[in-house]
This record gives C-alpha cells, sequence and structure tokens, in this order.
DNA sequence: AATGTAGTACGACAACTGTAGAAGGAGGCG
DNA sequence: CGCCTCCTTCTACAGTTGTCGTACTACATT
C-alpha cells in the first residue's frame, strides 16, 4: 500500500539518511555533526548533499530562520527494500534463497541463526498483530 | 587464502560479467549478442564497457586475429561476498542476520525457506567436503 | 584492385558522485 | 559601529557510468 517506489542510495549517502532517520529533524549542522568523526567531511559538502537529496526528494527541506532542517521523506525500511531487491535481481537471479544461501555458506551468519531468526520472527509477528 | 578483494560493479557491469562467467571466454560479439535481448546495446557499447573493466583489472583481454576475447579475472562468489558484505555495511549496520530477517518480513522468504535452505546446505557440505 | 563488412580505438557527452572553496548575508559581541 | 562566525548558495572539478558515433583497419569477396 506504501507508494514508496525504487530508492538507491550511495553508502554516503545513507549515512546522511541514518542521521536523519535516527533524529527526525536535523540541521546541516546536525548532519556534519553526526558524521564528524567517521567522515570529516566539511560543512559545505554535508551541505551539498542535503541539496542534492532534497531535489531527488528523499528528504524535505525546513528553513528556520537562517539554517536549514532537513527530514527523511522515504523510510529505511523502503530504501532496504528496494536495495536488496536490485542486488537480488543483479546477483542472485531474483532468488532471495540463494542470498541466503550465500550468507551461511560465506559463514556471514551461522546455520543455527536461521532458526533463531525464524522463532523471533513469530514471536514478533504475534506480538505485533 | 583467495586474494581477490573488493570488487563493486554496477547492475549493467554485473550483466557482461555473468555472460563471461557463464561462457569462460566470449569476444565482444558474443558479449554484445548474449545481451542483445534484454539490453539491446550496440557493439560499440559493448565494447566500451568491456575495455573499461579490462581497464579496472576485473577481466583479462586475449587478442586472436583483429577480436578480443575477455575472460573474467574475479569469480562470481567474489563480487557477491563483497557486494553483500558493502550492502549489509551500508544498511543492516554489519549485521548479516539482520538481513535475513528483513528478507523474511519483506516476504522475499517464507520462513519454511530457512528451514529447508540449513537442510540442503548441510546435506551439500557434506557431499563437498 | 575495389568494395563491403566486422572489429577495435577514440573521443564525446550528459548524469551523478564526492569534495570543497569562494561569496555573501545575518547575528552577536566588544 | 565594525568585525568575527555561521550558514547557505553557487561554482568547480575530477571520476565513473551509460551510450554512442566516427575513424581506421584487416579481411573476404567480386
Amino acid at each position: 500500500m506504501a507508494k514508496q517506489a525504487d530508492v538507491s542510495l550511495s553508502e554516503l549517502q545513507i549515512a546522511l539518511m541514518r542521521v536523519l532517520w535516527r533524529q527526525g529533524e536535523a540541521s546541516t549542522a546536525d548532519v556534519a555533526a553526526a558524521l564528524a568523526d567517521q567522515r570529516g567531511l566539511k560543512h559545505t559538502t554535508v551541505a551539498t548533499l542535503l541539496t542534492r537529496l532534497e531535489k531527488r526528494g528523499v528528504v524535505a527541506q525546513r528553513r528556520e530562520g537562517r539554517q536549514l532542517f532537513y527530514r527523511a521523506l522515504v523510510a529505511e525500511a523502503d530504501v532496504r527494500r528496494s536495495m536488496v531487491a536490485d542486488l537480488i535481481g543483479a546477483l542472485f537471479a531474483g532468488d532471495a534463497r540463494q542470498l541466503v544461501a550465500h550468507l551461511v555458506q560465506e559463514s556471514d551468519i551461522a546455520a543455527g541463526d536461521l532458526e533463531r531468526i525464524k522463532r523471533r520472527l513469530a514471536q514478533g509477528d504475534r506480538d505485533a498483530e
């Protein structure tokens, strides 16, 4: 039902979005500060990035005084959905099960984890619905 | 032990590689022909793409007469490994289990599939090792 | 030999990305 | 009031990607 479509973002763009997803709303300075440790980007760089995301419609801008505040217009789940789907389409013939098999084979997850995940989700579904 | 490192490719580049992975070695024309249906790229486009991949070191070129034959220098498994790792790092906090949980929640795979995958891999491991 | 045919080599070009400097305005402080 | 600081806006630039068109060349054929 959610209309949100195809959003594919670069690693850096995702990093910016993550700040917005977590804080809800953040000024350019907030975002720059949040990323300072890992990336050390200049304030203007962050501003440019945010502006471009706004132009693309994935974030919204709100002006307050001479500062700009941003908030995400796409949910993290939507980005995950579409990017995971892209990856599965490109590398696993569109078959998600092959991806899971890959994860187990590459020891990214242990076989036992599958059981745990299954159980945890069954649990969560019952709680949620 | 395999030294193959970080290879991140675009969807189109993967499509080209897939031809090489399947055919082992293929001329520009072969690749163009293989992709003709889906993409209908001009021969020169395919040539350019292949040349760039060669420059990047992911494929090797062999000349025969005036034709060029290409073969992959990176295995499909390596590309999967590094691209899946990138995605997990960018969108799932580096935790592969979250990706699996996502797949189940988004109905990309059924909970029952986890069981099947686990069993199948256990089986395969025994056969292989 | 003349011509057509395939192939490669190059150069182009528009988007998009990662990065940032320069310019200019708005406040705040001494 | 004058100056420093913070912010946004604009411009820039190099690298990658997707797409070719043009040129040039080696053959095969007539």
